[in-house]
DNA sequence: ATAAACTTTCAATAATTATTGAAAGTTTAA
DNA sequence: TTAAACTTTCAATAATTATTGAAAGTTTAT
């Protein structure tokens, strides 16, 4: 495999995995572009590179920067904006996994933790929909805190203490 | 908020929670429904709590016994068919878990491997993708090991030692 | 102040994904 | 073996989501 295939190869898995972990390809393949260029792209290099249109590629990119992904860096001499993105995966993973707990974690919590302390009038379905949304808000509520809490450990947390203490 | 509603809530919130991590509405609400049920349902039940139809019922409690997360059950005396699911939410998790590695994530492993093994021309942008798609195959790799570990602990695991080791 | 260089917005359109419903298929009871 | 009860399949259609491209907006250089 030459370089140029596994380059898009790298593209195109990065921006599939991407459409299920609920960012669009569009936007996960511009951030798979960023992390193996070895420099900074403008919009015009991107939009090159990936066969989308300048619209899309400008909409995309903001939203890369909302998570934080990406940033605009300045090129001296250049009138246009540059771009890069995080390049440490630890960090990466980090930034993604806090945001997506955010987002759509949080919400989801608080969802069950209102609907499973609705009254209990002593039905039968009542006091299954109780304990099972009980049941379920715990487990999304532990996952969701112990997952932050892995993420923020700063060095290779998974080869270390953690990992080892699992086996 | 009276039981309708919470329980209209519970399926519609893990119905719009579902399409975020790789499952269509439907199948979703189906699994909701069930899992707050007292007792099976059959397809008609199904159909008639959310208003599909006869075929994507039929399609989408297929699809839910494919990840093993719904089974059929005979009841004694009625022809059709009835369903049910997985009501304890530790193993609901673990079997989640399982399913998603080994379609998703394992998968990606495998190609961000590939990537990784290019020969190194010695060109710069080549070094970049090997060392960023390693790292990225590192990273996948031990996460997934960690949540398979993680998922596979029998009882309360997040309540337990694993839980306090990381504070 | 002007215009060139560049970016953003958004209505229109295209692409993708989910859903329907009816025909075909299967199982069971008599 | 027939037919009623039930399930599956799948082409057509609907709903959703992504993408385009051109007009509007902004910034910078002169």
């Amino acid at each position: 495999m030459k370089y140029q295939e596994a380059k898009e190869k790298f593209i195109s898995t990065w921006g599939s995995l991407g459409s299920l972990w609920g960012i669009n390809k569009a936007m996960a393949q511009i951030q798979a572009l960023l992390f193996i260029s070895t420099k900074p792209l403008s919009m015009e290099d991107v939009m090159e590179e990936l066969k989308i249109s300048r619209g899309n590629t400008s909409m995309n990119l903001r939203q890369l920067m909302d998570w934080g992904i990406v940033t605009k860096v300045l090129v001296s001499g250049e009138r246009k904006e540059f771009f890069t993105t995080e390049k440490d995966v630890q960090e990466l993973a980090r930034v993604i996994a806090k945001e997506r707990s955010r987002r759509e974690i949080k919400p989801v919590i608080k969802v069950l933790n209102e609907i499973s302390s609705i009254k209990d009038d002593g039905s039968e379905k009542t006091k299954e929909l109780i304990k099972q949304t009980k049941a379920l808000h715990n487990l999304t509520k532990d996952a969701d805190a112990m997952i932050n809490k892995l993420m923020d450990q700063k060095q290779n947390w998974l080869t270390k203490s953690v990992f080892k203490l699992m086996k």
